[in-house]
DNA sequence: AAGTGGTCTAGACCACAGC
DNA sequence: CTGTGGTCTAGACCACTTC
């Protein structure tokens, strides 16, 4: 019997819930995998099934698993299809979505500015690595993003050469330096282009731009990549449901 | 005891769903609404309490109920405080959110444009009320709203003076047309205002402006209005989780 | 103290996948 | 046929609200 933890105070369910996203964190089970069956579950905690079921019924509404009736259930592969295609719309929607382009203009390690400290939870100053990147589709600018990442988890990332990073980054993390991105926060706001900007977009200074800030959460919730991406107001278009 | 009618293949907790849904959307508890306890549903329909359970937890995902322990479940008060809350961001955020104020700027009948034709799913020409509206706090105004409606399930409207309206059109549209709005689609753009705009918003031609275009449905997922709002952009911040 | 939802258990039976 | 998740039951006890 393995003894859940945390808290003794939470439901037992929460727990098992936490135990289970921690294991998926520590890649003791790799997206695709099959984790243990519910009833495996319950005997190695000596908790009832039906707990084993509402543990992982909150980590299919999370979207870390995957059940599949007759089969099992497995972790779910992180399907981060990038903003791009929440926030923009493209002409050339002829079908099949692009993976965009992507271009790394720098990669640099700096003390933490202040805005990515406070997203990563890390003391400000503490080396980061910090990357400046260009997303294209059909070799039209997309998305210009700056990218923040605590230099201790993704140290390998400086051995490696940048034109060798491919066009996402996400799958790298976990190939790389074993980081998983579970979860995201994003936050929306438009700004006016500076003349910088505007070149990088090709577009014309003054012209606004959506602004796009991510935290990038692992399955722990611990934060592990802050981005602010830049991309063209007038190929902005997001739909929500309401209720 | 009550039958629940529906395909007797759907799982039981399913067809609870259903069948309270439907009670919700004929009125028969209203928003504010205390619906029986688990215990009492159970009884009711002859299934167990664990059955009712699931029930309710779908439609309390679904945003219908609300439990609180202690002391029930009840129907959720339809709380579109407006796109304002949720898409914009206030100086004056000191502790409470206030109520917009409202001015009617216009109305009228018309035949159907063909955009709100779609939207509303009724035919192109067929009558419609339009409303020009402002949305203001503290005096400072924050969305142009143009705002669309069948004739037909709004007509009282028309008998009302337009300055009796008040600050919140749903609370309006429930007691005065007996229409609830249960949910919504948003959908959001950035355009360059024009000057008319402009003067409207107390900001430049050529500021950028968000463009919300909601369509509002009723608890039968039927389309009851349509509107189109403009705020200014710099006013606006949207926060999104994703997983 | 009574009534509500929240947690947890133990077990039955069903539907589906794969051998 | 076996093992998996999916549905459903019946009942215990806890935590919170209300009177």
């Amino acid at each position: 019997m393995i003894n859940l933890s945390a808290d003794e105070r939470l439901p037992l369910y929460q727990r098992l819930r936490d135990h289970l996203a921690a294991r998926i964190a520590a890649r003791d089970w790799l997206p695709g995998d099959l984790i243990p069956s519910e009833g495996e579950l319950a005997a190695l905690h000596s908790i009832s099934v039906g707990t084993v079921r509402k543990a992982i019924d909150r980590l299919v509404s999370e979207g870390l698993l995957d059940r599949q009736q007759g089969r099992g259930t497995y972790v779910r592969r992180a399907r981060f299809n990038s903003s791009l295609f929440r926030f923009f719309r493209f002409q050339s929607e002829s079908g099949e979505r692009k993976v965009p382009e992507s271009r790394i203009l720098r990669r640099e390690v700096m003390p933490a500015p202040s805005a990515a400290a406070s997203a990563l939870r890390i003391a400000e100053g503490a080396p980061v690595i910090h990357l400046s990147r260009l997303r294209m589709i059909d070799g039209e600018p997309l998305l210009s993003e700056e990218i923040w990442l605590e230099r201790a988890r993704f140290a390998t990332l400086l051995d490696l050469p940048t034109d060798t990073f491919g066009d996402l980054l996400y799958p790298l993390y976990e190939d790389r330096c074993g980081q998983m991105v579970a979860t995201a926060e994003e936050t929306l706001t438009v700004e006016v282009s500076n003349s910088m900007q505007a070149r990088l977009l090709k577009r014309d200074a003054g012209d606004p731009l959506i602004v796009i800030e991510r935290v990038a959460f692992d399955p722990d919730r611990q934060p592990i990549e802050w981005r602010r991406s830049r991309g063209p107001a007038d190929r902005f278009r997001y739909h929500v449901e309401i209720r």
